[in-house]
DNA sequence: AATCGCATTCAAACCGCTTTGAATGCCTCA
DNA sequence: TGAGGCATTCAAAGCGGTTTGAATGCGATT
């Protein structure tokens, strides 16, 4: 049953049809009753792929998923980020369209989205620094919102961020306060934006301090567990091991437990860990009592207000670029205690 | 850049740059060309809408995820499987297309993709006993293919799954042989099909020993972290406690370990533990030597060949229902030992 | 020289909807 | 009575491809 076939059934033109069922002002009230009837009789859907070509709109989301070309790694935060966008996507009536592409190649998929007309927008995951696809997008002159941001990148864009650097500065202090010293950092890979800022958040409330950053006990890797493992236990061998650590990671933090264990150490006693928690629905922190200190900040939550953001820009809700800074929230747990005396 | 403009610059009709790009014989070799490099050069992409409503495919794949309502949870292997299938979708010239949905919500989401023609066929994910889509998706006539199985569906379909029953009958085994008699399970939800498979093994390979499952030290919850660690604080916590622990994952794995420790017990000396592997990208089990005795097996892998039996049968290669029985390997990591004596 | 077959190419219809510009009918007002 | 205005409906032209059926040109065959 299509548009025409209707159209013949009532009596009418397509037109006429086409303009009731979307409620077009000009049509008599008496035919858009008889006409919205018959479609239910008939059980008429129209034609996703027709709509498309005729409206030139392809209501639809890209989402390109890079995967690191070194170790293969997909990112274990998309999918809850892709479940909170997922859900405003459907409340609009909107498609998602998941690409995942080699990290190497994103732009040719990216430039293919756009010529093969396939999505109306795009979210920009995993910025790094001086993203090129910031620029490539707007050249492509596609609505885009990254979710973070590109430290470097003199064009202005649409994003949704968690504030990283204050969210480790403030980590950092809460260290320092417990009369720490010694405070160690666990990060992503500091080609990554958000690496960057929580790196410099912990360097700025060092030196606020007066103490320096010892790079000796900074790490900078993949968020895996065997990385967190990896380095917990080349730190906490050292003679001069630090009292405290931060982590970028939930996922790095169990890993870092396992050194800790593993050394005879004792988390929170012997060494205070604080980790960043994006709340991933597998993953939470404890239930009642948080298993980590940590900052936090729900990834399923900044999903859904990329995806609200990058709806606005695409049907001209909003224009130009539009920003969003979510503070995390610094909770308590069981793995930071005092400076041990010793 | 349109076919027709192609064509214009070409000096040739529409139909003849079409099949050209699109490998019809009846094009000399050299205008193939011709089009080709044209092609290239103005870097024109056929317009996806538009082969949409003109060949009535929709060069798209549906992947619907179900968000348990209970919890929130997004299953974490989602995001391996799907980059698994993503990269035989984008080798083909395929979309894939995401729903994020409430699990009680699911059908609905079905008949809309299948009526507004959006998707070319469906991959189903986390199927449970008796699973009523596999009926549904049979009477729309959708292609399909299942993520694992679903005990108790009359109908014949087509599915990759592990062979979970038999890894986890092999692991038991491996326990048994090391002494243990008394053998916990921390398994998934049991309505899920794989988790009905795995407590199947389990309890075949003590009854071939002549002894009966315990459903003390038996446990069904949600694959986290915070369920691996309050099952395994109940079980070790009884004064019969089992000497050795069979886990659906290895996220409750590292639940589990924290309970283990915080008991002050040492894995692979007082429990010993065995869990199951999906290989996830960010969360390998160790990197030379496992940190976990496993079954595994690559839930990436898996997302490739249901991804490729789809296509398969979407576009004719294949027609019936096709079946992949994947075997998991059990790999010795440092979570087992011979039982304790004691 | 006329016919045929083959390799190429093309014009036009079609996919199923939206949208533009025009037509129709009826009522109102001068 | 005729023009103007308004409400309603319609025919036809897109959207950008694919596909059918016909045309063209050319060498080979009779």
């Amino acid at each position: 049953m299509n548009l025409k076939e209707l159209a013949r059934k009532l009596d009418l033109s397509p037109t006429t049809v086409s303009r009731a069922l979307n409620g077009y002002p000009e049509v008599n009230e008496a035919t858009r009753e008889r006409v919205a009837a018959a479609a239910r009789r008939y059980n008429y859907k129209p034609n996703t792929r027709a709509i498309r070509l005729a409206t030139g709109r392809a209501m639809a989301v890209g989402h390109v998923i890079p995967v690191a070309t070194r170790h293969e790694i997909v990112n274990p935060v998309f999918a809850d980020f892709i479940a909170g966008a997922g859900e405003v996507y459907s409340r609009n009536g909107y498609d998602m369209l998941l690409s995942v592409v080699p990290d190497d190649n994103e732009e040719r998929i990216y430039r293919e989205l756009q010529s093969r007309g396939a999505v109306d927008g795009v979210i920009i995951h995993a910025p790094r620094m001086n993203d090129p696809r910031i620029a490539l997008m707007t050249e492509m002159g596609i609505p885009f919102v990254v979710h973070g941001r590109a430290t470097g990148s003199a064009l202005p864009y649409s994003w949704v961020d968690v504030n990283n650097r204050r969210a480790f500065q403030r980590a950092t202090e809460f260290l320092l306060d417990l009369g720490h010293r010694r405070i160690g950092l666990l990060n992503g890979l500091e080609f990554m934006d958000f690496a960057i800022r929580r790196r410099k958040g912990y360097e700025d409330a060092l030196a606020e301090r007066g103490l320096a950053a010892d790079p000796a006990i900074m790490s900078s890797d993949e968020m895996t567990e065997a990385a967190g493992y990896r380095a917990g236990i080349a730190m906490l061998t050292r003679p001069d091991r630090p009292t405290a650590l931060l982590v970028s990671s939930m996922i790095m933090g169990l890993g870092l437990r396992r050194a800790i264990e593993e050394r005879g150490l004792r988390m929170g006693r012997d060494v205070s860990v604080i980790i960043h928690d994006d709340e991933l629905s597998y993953l939470r922190n404890g239930e009642d009592v948080p298993i980590f200190t940590a900052t936090r900040s729900s990834v399923r939550e900044a999903g859904r207000q990329a995806a609200d953001m990058l709806l606005d820009l695409i049907t001209g809700r909003q224009t130009g670029p539009v920003e969003l800074l979510l503070e995390a929230e610094l909770i308590i747990g069981q793995s930071t205690g005092p400076r041990p005396t010793s």
